[in-house]
DNA sequence: CGAGAATTTGAATCTCTTCAATCTGCGTGG
DNA sequence: CCACGCAGATTGAAGAGATTCAAATTCTCG
């Protein structure tokens, strides 16, 4: 009973490079992120990645779980992530409340798919770096972590590379493109977007469409 | 009262090319494919095309409508397309017994989609088209529609070129390089897989990995 | 301050795209 | 029954975007 209550009883920590779940692994638990960012990912046999999703704080890692799924590719930190352990369940009983930001999480995380998706298919490099700053951005954003237009963006350009498909090296000369062009202002970890409108304008989004 | 049960009641037919649901249009119901094949998609202001989810029998489309979410991408019928209409709510009363393949349609295209991110963003050619039809036939095959090595595969080449991010010329040529090292056999909306294995590992699959 | 990680730069190469033309299969109508 | 028309498939040649490999530079942190 007492062990149910006790606030930092759930609460758990992974460093850089950790990882929070492994293939096949039953995880401990549903992980609700509070500070730090985590990715999910696949490494082919010849070494090439592809990060396939990225945990941000307030999103949960990973709703599927909650479904009677096993992760079906690993989690990393990618930062200190500092996170609140639940059941692997959809929330109920005490934590009901948590049902509506556990559903969005969901589909949230589904829509973000389809919409990488299209950029993975069909967008150039330009264009698939103005729609990953983008989302991070607003991402960012609405978890009350961004400071006018900029935020924080600890990725590096390899982690880069694996979100958005190319190179180490295409991702450093586009995004020095980017940044000759006015677009984005991105070093030590640090995003500013001078232009909103101008870099979706780049990403290749209409105004209409929602950027996650 | 009677209209609850009438079992046609709820069944609708799309033809080749008609919208099944159309981008922040709530749609009449989700439907429960019976027979013949959809896809989601999202078109560039440029005319690019990429297709974000494949909708065979036995899948229910969208399952997310269920969430309490508009459709994000039109969804349009590729093939004459038989389906069941059932309300906009996870199944339950009358139709609990739904449940667990609603929820396993849910998570499955959750996944394909992880999968497919892997593909367009790190995969070659070869590889995409191996990975695509390697899935299909599976799928097919997982709802009994498939004979021996063998099943129908109702797309044009434009259609592929769109699922895997590539040109439908470079579909072409890759295409013919597979029936040239006898990878696959594929003519007139009909497949035919020789050895599965040796097409598992043009795809670049790990033979532990599930290919949907 | 030193060492490893991350970023930057250059040159050559390759995969895939683009544009254009031709060929093939197939349903429709004369 | 064959001609026509059109969508889909095929082929060729030239070009663009991204990759690869290698090396140099800068950053970061213990």
């Amino acid at each position: 009973m007492l062990s149910q209550i006790a606030p930092d009883e759930d609460l758990v920590f992974f460093r850089p490079h950790e990882f929070i779940a492994r293939e096949s692994e039953q995880p401990a638990g549903l992980y609700h992120m509070l500070e730090g960012w985590a990715c999910r990912y696949r490494t082919l046999s010849d070494g090439r990645r592809q990060i396939t999703a990225l945990y941000l704080p307030g999103d949960y890692c990973e709703p599927h779980w909650a479904l009677g799924r096993m992760p079906s590719q690993p989690i990393v930190a990618l930062t200190n992530v500092r996170a609140k352990r639940v059941p692997c369940q959809v929330p109920s009983g005490a934590l009901a409340d948590h049902q509506p930001s556990f559903w969005k999480s969901l589909v949230d995380g589904c829509e973000r798919q389809a919409n990488w998706l299209v950029t993975l298919g069909r967008r150039t490099a330009l264009e698939r770096l103005s729609h990953l700053l983008l989302e991070l951005f607003e991402r960012m954003r609405q978890s009350g972590l961004a400071y006018g237009q900029q935020c924080a963006l600890p990725l590096t350009q390899m982690d880069i590379a694996d979100l958005t498909g190319l190179t180490p090296v295409h991702v450093n000369r586009t995004l020095q493109t980017m940044r000759t062009k006015g677009l984005v202002e991105l070093q030590s970890k640090w995003l500013r977007i001078p232009d909103v409108a101008a870099l979706r304008q780049a990403a290749a989004i209409s105004q209409a469409d929602a950027v996650i």
